[in-house]
DNA sequence: AAGTCGTGGTG
DNA sequence: TCACCAAGACT
């Protein structure tokens, strides 16, 4: 187990401030209301997996409204937890939804358990989002590491301008050494740094003139220096299996009956051989069953 | 452990 | 314009 050490004077001015900056400058997101059941907060910390907040509100109302519950949700068929999905992005999402609620009702009796374990252990849900729930849903101060918790952390203390491609120890200890040691100042600390990186100290065009802590920032001290590791590798996207695999859900989704194979071959015409591709994979998901009459969405 | 998995806003 | 990136998880 590595150890952070940070300055107790520097860090009681970044609590002070980050804390005071957040409640003034939060965004009421309706699962932050002090009356979100954990279910919901669970949702939302599914939905917002690499996915802006602003596109996750929409859907997430539809599906706090349709499912208001982890019963609900198991009680629906998979396919349906897919077709409301939207244009989320990343449909395997809605997929681990629907088994993370049966699980819930199979082993928690119905509810979101509360321990990061049990939390870890639900489909869809890795470190971050066990930690986030348990945070906030439950008030278990767990230590959250999410992307704007990285930048945020890898700035003001190590004074650097963006973090490594993967979550390394160091970071892990200083996420650990930076947090309050008052539980319910842990909690919104969490929910504080998340947000100051999302609104403030963004990836692309930070408003530092904005920031709570602009005088103690490490990277800004050493000047800003510009990131120093490897270009990030773009992700491609014309004419990928991603793009051809979101086309078919498309058209599956917004087609109540099953869709005929000859059909599906309008959503990529100049090559059948990747639509057969593509189908197979979504089909090894999970996401598409075949059927009789051609493909459908899972029943 | 690097690759894969959607989608849309934006600087 | 277009490359980058967004409350990551999984293999």
């Amino acid at each position: 187990m590595s150890e952070a050490r940070i300055d107790d004077r520097v860090l009681g001015t970044l609590h002070a401030r980050i804390l005071d900056w957040f409640s003034e400058h939060a965004r009421d997101l309706p699962w932050r209301s002090a009356t979100a059941s954990a279910w919901e907060i669970f949702l939302s910390e599914v939905m917002s997996q690499q996915t802006p907040v602003a596109r996750v509100e929409p859907i997430w109302r539809e599906w706090i409204s349709r499912w208001p519950t982890p019963f609900a949700l198991a009680d629906a068929p998979a396919g349906e937890a897919v077709r409301h999905w939207g244009r989320l992005g990343y449909p395997r999402r809605a997929l681990r939804l629907h088994e993370a609620a049966r699980a819930m009702v199979a082993r928690h009796d119905g509810q979101v358990p509360t321990s990061y374990e049990d939390l870890l252990a639900l489909p869809g849900v890795g470190e971050y989002t066990a930690a986030a729930v348990a945070s906030f849903a439950h008030g278990d101060p767990q230590v959250v590491i999410d992307t704007n918790i990285r930048r945020v952390l890898v700035r003001a203390v190590e004074g650097r301008a963006l973090p490594a491609p993967s979550l390394t120890a160091r970071e892990r200890a200083v996420a650990a050494a930076a947090m309050p040691s008052d539980r319910e100042q842990a909690n919104a600390w969490n929910a504080a740094v998340m947000e100051l990186g999302a609104l403030v100290c963004t990836a692309r065009a930070p408003r530092c003139g904005d920031c709570p802590v602009l005088e103690i920032c490490a990277w800004q001290r050493a000047g800003c220096p510009p990131d120093d590791g490897p270009a990030r590798r773009g992700q491609a996207w014309h004419g990928t299996d991603r793009q051809v695999r979101g086309r078919i859900l498309q058209l599956l989704r917004d087609t109540p009956s099953p869709v005929a194979r000859d059909h599906l071959d309008t959503v990529w015409p100049q090559d059948p051989v990747k639509v057969d591709r593509c189908l197979a994979g979504l089909v090894e998901d999970g996401l598409v069953e075949p059927v009789e009459a051609g493909y459908s969405l899972p029943a």
